[in-house]
DNA sequence: ACCTGAACACCGTTCAAGT
DNA sequence: ACCTGAACACCGTTCAAGT
């Protein structure tokens, strides 16, 4: 018998395991023992099937740190705790850097951040440009690593004398995408604390 | 007469016009006047060609303010330069987003960055964090509107009551989008040139 | 109400055949 | 050396037919 839930289910673990072009409605029909025209009597189309694998990725962030936090603490929370699930779903990262959509997890994650910028004191237009930049930082960061995003053939960098070290770089590509996130999320509150604290005096 | 100069100068034509998703390998050799098959005489697969494009909106972007001004003034302007360039080819981002690879200006220019932060005096570890977040940020907003990210539909807000205003960001799209990058932008050097003070003296 | 087989208009890629 | 037609193994989606 086939659900929404079973067809989402089975939809994120493919596309977990072999990435969002190995997600076809024949292929997923297969997996779930049914043929391909099966699924269209519970999604309209494939895009709401990916729409749905993205919002269930969004529905384990935890959004309760914005009710226990100072806005800044909170955020930077959230901003981690984002960026983790992300990294263990990167495959479906594409599709959250479209922004929330008509996806209900996607939106109530914007009206906590939003709202507890504006509840904190930041105007709406501060706030939309915060919250901007935070989707930039966190998408842009899951998107593709940035250490695995150098290819690890040495000759390829003999006319490149600086990047040398870059075949390296994949060897610790969890560190050095770890560590520039968590530089970038630093970077960019202790900013804003101490812009926000600017105009509080 | 097919040349890879003419190919990839349609293909490219092809994408910021309709989106990666129209460039078929028969919908642009018809474009070019031509079969299918032909152009597996000029790229080995459908992919180096989307590289070749890609690489060819990179090589747009001014490298030359690195030989110029200090780190912090020329990492602001390349950003800027950069993130111009993908505003105006929005559609190949993904691409970029992935790293350099094998493309030739892809590594010129993460030369050229990773360069100038050494030779500045960056500890090379800390300047691979500091090409990272950048390359996080600039993708980051360019991969997806963050204002165009939200739907239009006011009664899609009716659960959201902090987002009410969320669907008159289309309107404004490219302020808001550009105040949140310019924004994040100074945050990041203003940080880092703190810190590269701080570690001076 | 839900699943199926057949069909439509597409894909990327290979390859023998032409020039 | 370069282009073509035919073919292979795929796509998303529609729809009449079955239960």
């Amino acid at each position: 018998m086939l659900t929404r839930e079973r067809i989402v289910a089975t939809a994120g673990a493919l596309v977990d395991a072999e990435g969002l072009d190995a997600l076809s409605v024949r292929r997923l029909a297969t997996e779930l023992g049914v043929q391909g025209p099966s699924l269209y009597n519970h999604f309209p189309t494939k895009a709401d099937i990916v729409d749905a694998v993205a919002d269930a990725v969004v529905e384990r962030v935890d959004l309760s740190v914005f009710q226990e936090a100072p806005w800044h603490d909170a955020l930077r929370r959230w901003a981690h705790a984002y960026h983790a699930v992300l990294t263990e779903h990167p495959n479906i990262v594409p599709v959250l850097a479209q922004g929330p959509g008509r996806r209900p997890a996607g939106l109530a994650m914007a009206e906590a951040v939003f709202g507890a910028l504006v509840d904190a004191g930041w105007p709406p237009a501060r706030a939309t440009h915060i919250g901007a930049l935070m989707r930039y930082l966190v998408t842009g960061s899951a998107l593709g690593s940035f250490a695995l995003g150098f290819d690890i053939d040495p000759d390829l960098y003999d006319r490149y004398p600086h990047l040398h070290n870059a075949p390296r770089l994949a060897a610790h590509h969890e560190a050095v995408d770890e560590g520039a996130f968590a530089l970038g999320l630093d970077l960019l509150i202790n900013g804003l604390l101490a812009q926000f604290e600017g105009t509080r005096r």
